[in-house]
RNA sequence: GACCCCAUCGUCUAGAGGCCCAGGACAUCGCCCUUUCACGGCGACGGCGGGGGUUCGAAUCCCCCUGGGGUCGCCA
């Protein structure tokens, strides 16, 4: 019987959730699920410094509007802190680590120096036979050897090897007492049963020195799996020069959680050619094998053509039900579900965005006066007779039924022998205020007679005033 | 600078030695549909970074170069 498989995400809430840590957490996530194993949440806030409620909310926040859902935790390490002590201490003992007293300063000053002489600017390992005790503005470090390689085999990297004499003894205890990452990592994963180990390429340097304090402290090894990272279009590290980076920016802007989701995992993953999946796809078909070697760049229109996707193919009353704050926002007053639940049917083929459906239909919210030019444009005098025998005609049938307005029109047409690209813009703009938007009927049916008819009206009463 | 990693259209990717004079998707550009704009349909443009090997045969394997990314914190 195989191991059951238990993965994590260990943000630190130290800002929000980055779309590179979103993504990670929902391969952590998607692999968790599709082993039918286990999803960790811990929240890695040693750095108390930076560590703050907010973010932590914030982060937990995101998750769940994306729809990764943990099965433990969220774990704080802040309220573990004994723990790591008692490891520390065991390591001290058996002097795997030791004491050090030198200053951030003259690290820093040593630092330098190295760099400039070409060499590693690492950690010189002047405390380490001191034989020193504890003492304030003293901190732990790792005594790792100093010969000898590390090699560990990461799942989509493949084999990762390291000369030990690369790398140097990391502290493990802060001189305000508390733990630092490396540590916490170590032995939390260990403890947790943590089966693999998910998460971004930029740890990939910092795992032999994990792999050894896992030996040190004499644990079971866990899988690795380093995911690439995402670059900007630049092609360095995903910034806010980019432009949005965090998940809940992109809620805010009117994306979709299975949009985003959708874009996130075809960075560096893939099913053959198959862009689009539903959740229950992407559990059935994620598999860490299949994730590439190599870094992704970010494309924000790939990522608004998903989202239109979902737009125009998702339940409209679903997102006529997420519409309000959208609406708010622009300062309408939020009409009733049916109704919102109607324009999202009418305007979904040409919004990209939750936002953009109240942009593109702000005549549904409010009435929109057509700016002078336009009016002056298409409300011709010699309109005027026809607008009077539409609205005359409109005025007698309920054009919430699309089909009885285009039967009422289409008398009209008879009538007239006017061809109805003649009204058809004539309308549109006193109906919208615009040359743009859905088609004239289903604006209409939308709308509704106490909508629609003094709309009507009023483009009447202008052609009348040219008269 | 040192170390680690990576390298197929502008971008995301398929491709695990012959099925590939390289397939799909986004974007771009045409055409069709049409009451505007979209949607949809059809089509076009566009790529295996370079050089050596291995092999009957290489996008696929090996080496070098080049390019890119990551790390080098008392951040995670």
């Amino acid at each position: 019987m195989t191991k059951n498989v238990r993965t994590r995400f260990a943000p630190s809430p130290t800002g929000y959730l980055h779309i590179g840590g979103a993504r990670t957490a929902l391969f952590a996530w998607l692999y968790a699920r599709h082993t039918g194993g286990t999803f960790i949440l811990r929240v890695e806030d040693t750095d108390a410094q930076r560590s703050t409620d907010a973010s932590s909310r914030q982060i937990l926040d995101a998750m769940e509007w994306l729809g990764l859902d943990w099965d433990e935790g969220p774990f704080y390490q802040s309220q573990r802190l004994d723990l790591y002590k008692s490891y520390v201490d065991k390591l001290l003992e058996e002097g795997k680590a030791y004491w050090c007293e030198c200053s951030p300063e003259e690290l820093e000053e040593r630092r330098k120096i190295a760099l400039e002489k070409g060499g590693k600017p690492k950690y010189d390992g002047a405390c380490r036979t001191k034989g020193l005790g504890p003492g304030p503005g003293r901190v732990v470090r790792f005594n790792l050897p100093q010969s000898g390689i590390t090699s560990f085999d990461d799942m989509i990297k493949g084999k990762i090897t390291v000369d030990n004499s690369e790398l140097d003894d990391l502290v493990l205890i802060r001189s305000d007492g508390m733990p630092t990452y490396n540590l916490t990592v170590v032995i939390d994963d260990a403890l947790m049963n943590v089966t693999h180990v998910i998460r971004g390429d930029d740890h990939v340097n910092n795992t032999p020195r994990q792999v050894l304090l896992y030996t040190a402290l004499g644990f079971d090894l866990p899988v690795f799996a380093h995911v690439p990272m995402i670059l900007g279009a630049d092609k360095t590290r995903l910034s806010k020069r980019h432009g949005a980076t965090s998940v809940t920016a992109y809620k805010d802007m009117g994306y979709l959680p299975e949009a985003l989701v959708n874009y996130l995992v075809r960075l560096s993953w893939s099913h053959g050619d198959q862009e689009i999946f539903s959740r229950e796809e992407l559990i059935s078909f994620f598999d860490i094998q299949d994730v590439g070697r190599s870094a992704a760049v970010f494309n924000p229109e790939k990522l608004i053509w998903l989202n239109h996707h979902y737009i125009k193919t998702g339940d409209p009353h679903r997102i006529a039900g997420l519409l309000p704050d959208f609406i708010k926002a622009r300062g309408y007053s939020v009409p009733d579900r049916t109704y919102l639940d109607r324009i999202v049917q009418d305007v979904r083929e040409r919004t990209k965005t939750l936002e953009e459906i109240v942009d593109f239909g702000d005549f549904y919210f409010s009435e929109k006066e057509p700016p002078e030019g336009l009016k002056a444009d298409f409300f011709k005098p010699e309109l005027a007779g026809v607008f009077r025998s539409l609205v005359a005609r409109f005025e007698k049938i309920d054009l919430s039924v699309k089909e009885q307005a285009e039967e009422s029109v289409k008398g009209l047409l008879e009538e007239t022998g006017m061809k109805f690209k003649v009204l058809a813009q004539p309308m549109r703009i006193a109906l919208t205020g615009k040359t743009v938007s859905p088609g004239i009927f289903e604006i209409i049916a939308t709308l509704g007679n106490e909508r629609v008819i003094p709309r009507l009206k009023k483009a009447l009463a202008y052609m009348e005033g040219q008269e």
